[in-house]
RNA sequence: GUGAUUGUAGCUCAGUUGGUUAGAGCGCCUGGUUGUGGCCCAGGAGGCCGGGGGUUCAAAUCCCCUCAUUCACCCCA
């Protein structure tokens, strides 16, 4: 048998209408911020991700889905979207003018190489905003209300909202100056991983789980990121913590809190919630204002986040949270091979009139059939023998109450609406 | 990439120290009602025991390999 490939799955019904729920609230509540949907394509060149995500990151090191075609250029699925959104801003020329605004959002699958576990899949889909042409700290307000208020509108309470900021490029440079010094000493006391990690990207220490080393850096000499930023970052920090306090947003400041992406600056922030295993971050995101220039345009303010879908519907399974409810279900049973012709007419008039109906397709007895009806969980069953025939009426039975009554073929479509 | 875990019916799982024809519950189908669902009763279908190799008179059971699942690490959504 073959079956689909490690870290991807089907979605069947009826959990895509989950996934149908979300996608319209997506739009809904993005739309009301005023952006439009943007759609890129699945691949890019490969360059796109190294030179924007950074040469020396997880994602492009080990987990990009890369091939060549057949003209042998590198190309590579999508590990996430904002390295493609600003791709075609530039493509489209849309940045030149300086001071507009542009705003996006994205809603489509990303592809990482990854062992798979609890909210972690190799195809998974991530819903998501990027604004571009402002590098105003009420614009990361904006943005992170936005993000909480999805989670709002999707009927997810108790979500937790911990930011950060790196500040300027100078800022993180000078941090990490002050962190190696600080830690190049006490490298014996810490984990293999931090090892690695001091070399690599030593800002990942700070969310290092080992107690032994969270004890190193518990101490009071531990320098703190918040504390080497520029006056001109430190002000821009403060505003956006104060406009979020302005729209009663709850937020934790956690200035452990470190991003994948190398291309982050100024705010950074993520949103977890505790019910969905060790992977719980439901989405994050900051600001990334040298990213655009990077790449070959203008410098370009620009801010965003990304939500991990498959993530999301963990949470709203387990808070049971459902989809509302489809309409009625009106089945018609045939009694005969004249009644599954009938039936056909029937069914087109009542779904014209945008109701839901489903009949049978083959000869089974009426008991079968009531059955069937039963299991899909129709409300009414419609039934024509030859008794009904005789008098151009149909039987309609309800089937909640059982009751039964004879309608007029004439009015059966009226009779539901 | 690392560590652990589990693969037996559509689903959830039993299956003794290797020993006849591999079981249960739920679900599904049929009948109990010449044209009536749910509840109840009776019957039935459905498994190369993840795949390959080995040990043995004999393997779902023991050994090796492989694929996959789940969870965690790394990392991230």
């Amino acid at each position: 048998m073959i079956k689909a490939l490690r870290g991807t799955y089907d979605i069947l019904p009826p959990e895509t209408t989950l996934w149908q729920k979300v996608e319209q609230k997506t739009r809904e509540l993005f739309a009301s911020y005023g952006y439009g949907e943007i759609r890129t394509p699945i691949f890019e060149r490969t360059e796109l991700f190294t030179r924007s995500i950074g040469e020396a990151t997880d994602i492009v090191e080990k987990e990009m889905y890369t091939f060549q075609d057949r003209k042998g250029r590198s190309c590579s699925l999508r590990p996430e979207e904002t390295a493609c959104v600003v791709r075609a801003c530039l493509e489209h020329k849309l940045l030149n003018q300086q001071g507009k605004i542009h705003k996006f959002f994205y809603i489509g699958p990303m592809f990482r190489y990854d062992r798979p576990q609890a909210g972690r899949q190799r195809q998974f889909n991530q819903v998501g905003v990027e604004l571009f042409g402002s590098y105003s700290p009420f614009a990361d307000a904006e943005v992170i209300t936005m993000m909480v208020r999805f989670f709002e509108l999707l009927g997810l309470k108790n979500v937790s909202v911990n930011v950060n900021s790196l500040g300027d490029k100078e800022s993180v440079e000078n941090y990490k100056d002050e962190l190696k010094k600080f830690i190049q000493p006490k490298l014996g006391d810490l984990c293999p991983d931090c090892n690695r990690r001091f070399e690599k990207n030593i800002l990942r220490l700070l969310d290092c789980k080992v107690p032994s080393c969270k004890e190193v850096f518990n101490s009071p000499e531990m320098p703190v990121i918040t504390n080497s930023l520029s006056n001109v970052s430190r002000e821009h920090y403060e505003t956006v913590l104060s406009a979020l306090k302005d729209v009663n947003v709850n937020f934790v400041e956690e200035p452990g809190l470190v991003r994948g992406l190398d291309y982050y600056t100024e705010t950074i922030f993520e949103i977890t919630h505790n019910s969905i295993g060790a992977q719980d971050a439901l989405g994050g995101g900051g600001r990334y204002n040298n990213l655009v220039k990077e790449i070959g345009g203008p410098a370009t303010g620009a801010v965003g986040f990304a939500i991990g879908v498959e993530r999301l519907i963990l949470v709203l399974k387990q808070l049971d949270i459902q989809a509302e409810d489809c309409k009625d279900i009106i089945y018609l049973v045939s009694f005969d091979e004249e009644a599954i012709r009938e039936n056909l007419v029937f069914a087109d008039e009542l779904r014209k009139k945008g109701l839901t109906a489903i009949t049978g397709y083959q000869k089974l007895s009426v008991k079968a059939q009531m059955r069937q009806a039963n299991n899909i969980g129709a409300k009414f069953v419609v039934m024509r023998g030859e008794n009904e025939r005789a008098q151009e009426f149909v039987k309609v039975k309800n089937m909640e109450s059982g009751e039964e009554k004879v309608v007029a073929v004439k009015d059966l479509a009226q009779n539901f609406v």
